[in-house]
DNA sequence: CCTTTTCTCTGACTAGAGTCAGAGATTGTG
DNA sequence: CACAATCTCTGACTCTAGTCAGAGAAAAGG
């Protein structure tokens, strides 16, 4: 059996477990939208349209869940205070009973589930569980080129730019980030997860080969024969609850194949002493340490690969 | 977060990646129930008796589902030929198509997930899965203790039977087996996953212990005191495919508490040079070998441990 | 102030997934 | 052979989970 049966045999597994779990605890007579609903809400209540997006609802089918909801006394919509137009829901007393009883259900479910097993067996079954999610999180994560000036990418490296001002003893100035529009030769790289940004890096020409093809854009790199350009990967940052899972390992070689593809045989980057995950990233990819070369004062430490096909 | 939220939090994530997978390669126009239907027909066809009570499916809904498949070309449905009563599905040409292309979309919607990650990653996935398979396997087992002429018991010691004459140099004679109706003072647990039985094993009384409570059943033993009774296990046995899962170590630690429970101290149990997993799993379980005590022929290697609380 | 946009609600409708109560044909049994 | 049991099918319902097209109120923009 491949790859590919086998997690499809295992999701086939998975499912009906969770079906058989899924049916104890909720089959209480409630509709499962009306219990997904109760969770979003939660116990400190939701607006309407916050649930919609959230859910994926449609608004009429939405009005008409929480108007069976608050027919049965546990949830009650109030307009909200500052917006005439939009309303606020809230669990009423009985609401909240009522999804702590779903919680409890569904822990005891679970509990039963792992109730024959050993502790050991029970933090094996769990540590797993932590891999495929970290795995998976990390599959569906895309990368994407994108302008140096896209609003995103600012965001992202707003939010660098703050670390490092955290992490370097001393500090660190914001005018040091790639201006908007000058990023020339190069790529930016996006990286999403369900729409929203989780990282970012690019790589920027330093001096151009002597192969022609280098500065003529996306077609011309892979037919113009041995790469020889040299370029700088800057800017290379993961969001903080997306770090652990590969993501930097990806972004940094997903900038190298972009690189080599328009024409750049060697890629440098500068880095800071108190970066030590990004350090161990890059001596685990392939980077050596050189003399440093550039004049920011922050890239104390330089390294550099060279790309191959 | 404790272990139970960790396995729920995991639940919720994977059930909804699962979801948006199979809607994306579900979503061709057919309902779920009948792309169900058509998987569990399969190439070979199947009974529509047989299709019910695998799926659960009502009789009339089963009928309707399937008249609907026939419609479309996809399934032909002909009387059984011994029993005028019942009657086959079977999938035409064009439902084996279809349900190839079930299939494909499967395998690609499956493959574009696994794309994004390096080769070392899906194995690390592929395994996980595999670990929390073999644990839920694990815990989905049921222990209870039943007869010693337990058809099911029966059938599982026959299995045992043939398997140690197969491994055994010397072969294995059947009536080394304990006779229906011989136990005495003794338990005999049964292993079922789903109503299957998976493995075996008892435990027999060898000398009654000073304690007073010894014979006279299960609600005596644990109030009587010291525990001092010696009993001897035998025929712990686990079904070739339910292998892997820990589920001898689960047996025999069962089997050990219940004992303890009637007033045994010590246990015993002999085995064979050649059951070199089963020598593993005693020694790991805290049994130490003894002289051989057994005339039984088979038993070259002796074990005992000493049961506490 | 008028128009456009935003937000929620109502009414009307649909598809999917079942359930339940027989009817009809066939087979097994005393 | 009569009667019970088995198996499938039909008709009539139900509930869940939506979708779609407006209507009406409030807020934002020019």
């Amino acid at each position: 059996m491949d790859q590919i049966e086998l997690v499809r045999d295992f999701n086939r597994y998975y499912t009906q477990r969770l079906g058989v779990l899924n049916d104890h605890y909720l089959g209480q007579g409630r509709p499962l939208s009306e219990a997904r609903l109760l969770f979003e809400i939660g116990g400190a209540g939701a607006g309407l349209r916050d649930l919609r997006t959230r859910m994926g609802l449609d608004s009429g089918y939405l009005s008409r869940l929480l108007r069976s909801l608050s027919d049965q006394g546990l949830v009650s919509v109030d307009p909200h205070p500052g917006d005439g137009r939009s309303r606020i829901a809230t669990l009423t007393r009985a609401g909240r009973r009522e999804l702590d009883d779903l919680n409890s259900r569904s822990r005891d479910s679970i509990a039963a589930l792992l109730e024959p097993l050993t502790e050991a067996q029970r933090s094996k079954l769990v540590g797993a569980q932590e891999q495929i999610r970290r795995l998976l999180r990390l599959a569906a994560v895309t990368l994407s080129p994108v302008a140096d000036d896209d609003p995103s990418v600012r965001g992202c490296l707003t939010s660098y730019g703050k670390e490092l001002a955290l992490r370097f003893p001393e500090g660190y100035d914001p005018a040091t980030l790639i201006a908007p529009g000058t990023l020339g030769t190069g790529t930016v790289l996006l990286a999403r997860e369900e729409g929203v940004p989780v990282g970012c890096g690019l790589w920027q020409l330093l001096s151009p080969g002597v192969s022609s093809g280098v500065a003529s854009g996306v077609s011309s790199g892979v037919a113009s024969g041995a790469a020889s350009g040299v370029a700088e990967i800057r800017h290379l940052w993961v969001a903080a609850d997306a770090r652990g899972y590969g993501l930097g390992r990806r972004l940094l070689s997903a900038l190298e194949q972009d690189a080599l593809s328009h024409g750049i045989g060697v890629v440098r980057l500068g880095t800071h002493p108190s970066l030590g995950e990004a350090i161990a990233l890059y001596r685990a990819a392939g980077y050596r340490e050189i003399p440093s070369y550039d004049s920011s004062p922050y890239n104390q430490l330089a390294f550099e690969k060279a790309l191959v096909l």
